[in-house]
DNA sequence: GCGCCGCGCGACAACGTTGTCGGTGGTAGA
DNA sequence: TCTACCACCGACAACGTTGTCGCGCGGCGC
């Protein structure tokens, strides 16, 4: 319940005060052609009463156009992954005059159901979501009654939608071979729960690219249950108190690199245990953090492009853009094995 | 202009298949009392019809209860500061079922107006502003006709509204007086534009804690025109050139210790000459960076909270909330001058 | 058995705007 | 001066929903 100030005036009460009909001020308020001592008229009592357009009587007016929102699903705002495509998705969305609806889901699929209910309920244009959930023919239903959806980071379960991805099967073989290049044999993995499909494929790449070596994956060298920063120190501290210690690490994720960064610096071996992470973050550079960058600019753009060439009539199948990545030698990445 | 699929059905479709009037959808789907043949009928047909309810033409009829959105203007949704600010405010307004608005203004004065005019053209129930303007008076309409206005991090000029800051010229002040108390007196102070509230006022808070210890602010020792890392890099890389360089420097804001810290590292005087930083961000203390930390989190929810109340009704004159700071020592601002 | 009360449902208006269409005024040409 | 036309403006309906009101029916009390 707002604090009613006195209620905005509307187009009714602002061509009383300028003598017109009320269809002369809409005229006026959209451009169209009146004469000039109408629309001076006009403009002095929009002038005079604040007149403030109503878009939502407007839009519900009006056949064709849609409210000029899309709603932006990530998986956190305070995040730099999320928040800088948000920031992408905000810059293609202006030179549209588009507003964006933003909403993090938290990994929660019920989240991600409730928070599509409410954007469709509001009428969004369109929907760019880093999915949560790994059931989407809920969205079906929405798709075909005009709702275009993009999916990025991750792909939809159930349903064929626009995808922009990175691809985070090759991007965890890289960030291993990249170690295996140079001499590691001993390499630990870490990486969130297997159920969010983007940690899962990384893994699976890393894993790949061991046994591609003639390296056996044993059950020391991967974790895959670690959600936080503070959960890969913990795993980094424990793995390097091994007798047999891995002598290279890969964090499967930025928060993870964080984590690991911090582990190997309380140990004091900061600089003689290689590390390299995944997803780049705007001091990584600074800490001479060797990464596997994802564009995520390019993908928010990207997924952006997509998201209006359906609004503007596309109906062709879905397509799905795989946004290149690449590997960023910093240092950490290129710390050479013990015995070399 | 949306790619339509088929229209979406309204209640009066529903109310057809379902043999009922449209009111009587209109009762099932907001709760009201009817009987269970009513119900079940409408729920029938809502479902075969994948029914949507349509917040906006509801809002546009209810006296009451407004949009359920409110809009954020901050600085740059890309930056940590903001994007952590967005995610209080978001958690705070998932609470009460209200949706976010956000957008970024880039400090540019024109893109503030032009967004408020947009978001006030959409109805949102209320306004968080991280202001890039310097004049507001134009917001005045607004508030009086019944938009709530909370300014963070800022305050606004020329109207007087709900402000939730962090004491700026006490925080700089402290920056600079954390390093005298250790003994630097040729310390330089790496500032943005002063044309920016919080800059400026950080920039008074470090030339007075300098002046108050005896020590003269001469030109060489300020640089008030930095808005980049880079620019930031340049500044630190020419004072560590000059035949006397300084033993500290206090960077005002968070992109500009970033670039500070880069410019030490490259001279390799990292951990010789002092740093201490504005502003926290999530890596600072895997640099081990001294830093005046805002509690944006807190900023956020103090935020909405002052919001909330004014939708529900307080109409008290403004609260200005200061949110406490603190200076969290990570080591680069305990590096004692050479001398010592 | 009659009348009254109450409850549940439907008809209709209204929210603030835009699309449609018919009317009115002015101007130009004969 | 008359006609034809055009350009502009206003009356009205409609968008999808909720508020208001009235009607009809069932139950209960006398």
């Amino acid at each position: 319940m707002p604090a009613a100030g006195k209620p905005r005036p509307t187009m009714k009460d602002v061509a009383a005060l300028a003598g017109v009909s009320f269809k002369s001020v809409s005229r006026v308020v959209n451009g169209e052609p009146v004469t000039d001592a109408v629309r001076d008229k006009v403009l002095r009592a929009v002038e005079q009463l604040d007149y403030r357009h109503n878009l939502a009587a407007s839009n519900l007016r009006r056949k064709t156009g849609g409210t000029r929102v899309v709603g932006a699903l990530v998986q956190d705002l305070a995040n730099s992954f999320s928040s800088e495509l948000l920031r992408a998705l905000e810059d293609a969305c202006r030179e549209r005059q588009v507003a964006l609806l933003a909403a993090s889901l938290d990994e929660e699929p019920d989240r991600e159901r409730a928070l599509v209910s409410d954007l469709v309920s509001r009428r969004v244009d369109g929907l760019v979501i880093m999915p949560a959930s790994d059931r989407h023919d809920y969205l079906d239903v929405e798709r075909r009654a005009g709702l275009p959806t993009v999916f990025v980071d991750r792909h939809p379960r159930g349903i064929d939608a626009d995808t922009v991805t990175t691809d985070n099967l090759q991007g965890g073989y890289d960030a291993v071979r990249h170690l295996l290049d140079r001499g590691h044999e001993r390499i630990a993995v870490l990486s969130d729960l297997p159920s969010i499909q983007t940690a899962a494929l990384r893994l699976r790449g890393a894993e790949k690219a061991l046994q591609d070596r003639g390296i056996p994956v044993e059950e020391w060298m991967v974790r895959a249950d670690l959600r936080a920063d503070d959960d890969a120190e913990r795993a980094v501290a424990e793995a390097l108190s091994r007798p047999d210690p891995p002598t290279a690490f890969v964090a499967l994720r930025n928060i993870l690199s964080i984590g690991a960064l911090r582990a190997l610096r309380a140990a004091g071996r900061d600089g003689e245990v290689a590390l390299v992470g995944f997803d780049d973050f705007p001091t990584a550079d600074l800490m001479d953090l060797t990464v596997v960058r994802q564009d995520v600019t390019r993908i928010g753009r990207v997924a952006a492009d997509l998201l209006f060439a359906r609004l503007d009539g596309d109906d062709s199948t879905p397509r799905h853009v795989v946004v290149p990545h690449r590997l960023v030698p910093r240092g950490s990445g290129e710390v050479p094995p013990p015995h070399l």
